[in-house]
DNA sequence: TCGTTTTATGAACACATGTTCATGTAATAT
DNA sequence: ATATTACATGAACATGTGTTCATAAAACGA
């Protein structure tokens, strides 16, 4: 086994054991168990438990802003700006399923101050949203509707999508991926009605 | 303070606690402490922590289960059955929504095999829904599109309510449910779009 | 008033859990 | 071949946690 995989197993296999688990039922005995080494062993991959989360969610975290950001200072179309936020969350949960679940899951299990900046982090993103829904009423291209529970709702039609990846009773391709795009903007901005 | 009144008020207060921390980071000790009163206490009330768990998630789900199947067996169209699931969703979490945020959030702390009976509750209620669409879609009344997907994002939306009935920091009338009801209903048949 | 139920307590136990440390072996680089 | 780094272990510790038990006030119904 190469080098920096040996590092990069340990993150992967702690990884999946908190998503399905749970941050406060995975202990560190159970994580050295799962790589057949003994616990005195984790301290060499990670220097606590509670780094160990920190690290999984806001390298997540920044990853996503830096996303948003970019879409929030580009000349696009409001609508255009929230096809783009659902292709980068499609990327995204195609790509590190585990990590979203985390971060949707297991934030508040972050001790202070920690937790005070992940929450800081998620509601700056919220806004952000909010203001492009905003925007997007205001020029008359989506419907006039409360903007808290719009956005409440585009975000949450998101966010549960990491059950599709995580989940391993079905395969997943990245044709799969695009079409899963495809059908989530199109009950976005369309809707389940016909017409 | 009146006789039932007291064993609410455990219960009362436990939910919350729950509810904001977590159940593996709620101990005993944290829940006596809130009602002023020592942890042997707390066995005067219920048996064990897992029970006080069990208790609060089995209640609601068969709660939620009761009305879905009313609804399923009546002979009004689809859009009308989801319409009433969407209502119920509201009603409930206008209610109990401590109650659905355990429901969403600790299901997994069950151990077995109060967990595995928990989770055949939520499939066969995400099936009904999920019938629901389908049969909407094959009368023509929904867009033809995934169902996995349609339904995903249908039980998605209801979701996350929860949040704004648990969330202190604005105040919610009755009044405000009807209408949260109407905003929701709207964004999922119409979607976010203008026409 | 007396018996019963409800509500409360302190003390203790058994066990799980995060973490440290001193030490050892295997792998790699120079 | 040697120095350095990566990977591994057993033992121990301090603390936290669910639970039990014997016992006692307090509240209540008769």
């Amino acid at each position: 086994m190469s080098r920096s995989t040996k590092k990069e197993k340990f993150f992967e296999e702690s990884l999946k054991l908190i998503h399905e688990k749970g941050y406060k039922a995975t202990t560190m005995r159970d994580i050295a168990e799962k790589l057949n080494f003994k616990v005195a062993n984790v301290y060499n991959y990670i220097d606590s438990k509670q780094a160990l989360l920190e690290t999984y969610l806001f390298d997540i975290s920044n990853e996503f802003l830096e996303s948003i950001e970019l879409i929030m200072e580009s000349s696009y179309a409001p609508e255009e700006k929230l096809r783009l936020i659902i292709s980068v969350h499609v990327q995204m949960i195609s790509k590190k399923p585990y990590e979203l679940s985390l971060l949707v899951n297991e934030w508040r299990n972050l001790d202070e101050p920690k937790r005070g900046e992940l929450i800081y982090l998620k509601m700056k993103y919220n806004k952000k949203v909010r203001e492009i829904i905003i925007a997007g009423m205001e020029q008359g291209k989506f419907r006039t509707m409360d903007p808290d529970i719009a956005t409440l709702s585009f975000l949450s039609t998101l966010r549960w999508l990491y059950d599709k990846f995580t989940d391993k009773s079905d395969e997943h391709s990245k044709a799969n991926r695009i079409e899963i795009e495809k059908q989530l903007t199109d009950f976005i901005f369309l809707g389940l009605g016909n017409r």
